[in-house]
DNA sequence: CTCTTGACCAAACAAGTGTTTGTCTTTCTA
DNA sequence: TAGAAAGACAAACACTTGTTTGGTCAAGAG
């Protein structure tokens, strides 16, 4: 969506920068699909490059290495699943709502959506070393939304709140491993289970708001 | 442990067999520590075959491919991991303590123990593609025990079963990313803590028995 | 003692890796 | 209209990848 159009696209702060029609956009998307598809270290610059229509050199106009190519995807992958949850959590005030639409949210987006988001849940930042401080900031930054929503439960017993969202922000990322999309639930659904698992159980009195 | 020593160690089904000190256990090993730690596409087989004294195309005595020794640690990765569950729940009635005992078994293998286990949850099948059909054998005959475990539970409410094995699984395996030895509590800790999540919950009426 | 055979070395293989360099073209700005 | 520079090509770079080949050596079997 970002880089659908416009004359400027990811490479801000330069003085005019015009660059009308480039395949900058193209390219990511091509980056985040192989890398999302294959790993970050499985997927190569050609097998990246290739289906754009450029040559791996080309590359080099774009980034300077292959991890910062990385980097420019996981950066736009946090970018649209943060929107997502943010988006679905707006309107809901319940906390327990709140949790279950950003769950949903999440996995929506893991699953269905976009390869950007699939490239931060499936790459590590250890795979690429140089780049592996800024990749944890990014999927930091977007965690903390997590730590908000569970921090304002209302649990109806003293409760490891930590571990509760360790727990489900894995069963949510696990899913990525085992889900094939057609053959049972969606993904809503699932998130929604997950949540429910642990809602029934922990919540404290809250007015059921349908 | 398999390994250790032992006149024939994994080529069975040989005539007479003879070889004595041969290198294969630490050459496994090695593949284990480089797998588990640098996933399968980034760990080469001279990284493997290195620490061990042995040449690259040493390797080709004992396997065919580099797949075909992914093959072979993630069966020993397989056999290690269902033999610590199965132990843990050998002497174990109560259906959720089997469980309990289950996931700490399977957690404590998968963050302390040995790299084999790691192989298992880290590397996906995909990433090898002409041994992908064996390792997804592999890998569903182990979380077959979870699927009987879970079916055991006696549940307060009807509830989906397989949600929350993968819930249960998804929550273990993840904790591959973010657990750091040292840091916050210990694998079985955790384990306990995310069975109590759903239980607490889910339980119907079981004698507690301490 | 010979013969076989499994384990390993040594060296190379072809293919693939991320990256560099130099040149050309297009396009916007001044 | 001249100039600058982003964007891309073409070709190569140095290196690493998984794998092959042919030979050597020790040990167990007949």
């Amino acid at each position: 969506m970002r880089h659908a159009t416009g004359p400027e696209a990811t490479l801000d702060r330069l003085p005019p920068a015009r660059r009308s029609t480039s395949r900058l956009p193209r390219l990511l998307d091509e980056a985040a699909h192989a890398f999302a598809q294959r790993g970050y270290a499985a997927a190569s610059v050609r097998d990246i490059v290739g289906p754009v229509g450029m040559l791996p050199g080309s590359l080099y106009c774009h980034f300077a290495t292959k991890e910062a190519l990385l980097v420019a995807v996981y950066r736009e992958g946090v970018e649209r699943i943060g929107a997502a949850v943010d988006a679905a959590i707006a309107t809901v005030d319940d906390p327990w709502q709140r949790l279950e639409a950003a769950s949903v949210a999440h996995l929506s987006t893991l699953l269905d959506q976009t390869d950007y988001s699939q490239v931060v849940i499936r790459v590590r930042p250890s795979d690429a070393p140089a780049a592996e401080p800024e990749l944890v900031l990014l999927r930091d930054s977007y965690e903390k939304r997590f730590t908000r929503l569970v921090a304002a439960l209302p649990l109806a017993r003293p409760t490891d709140r930590s571990a509760l969202r360790l727990m489900l922000m894995g069963a949510l990322n696990w899913s990525q491993t085992w889900y094939r999309q057609g053959r049972g639930s969606e993904p809503d659904r699932i998130a929604r289970r997950f949540v429910g698992l642990l809602k029934t159980n922990l919540a404290a009195m809250t007015r059921e708001t349908a």
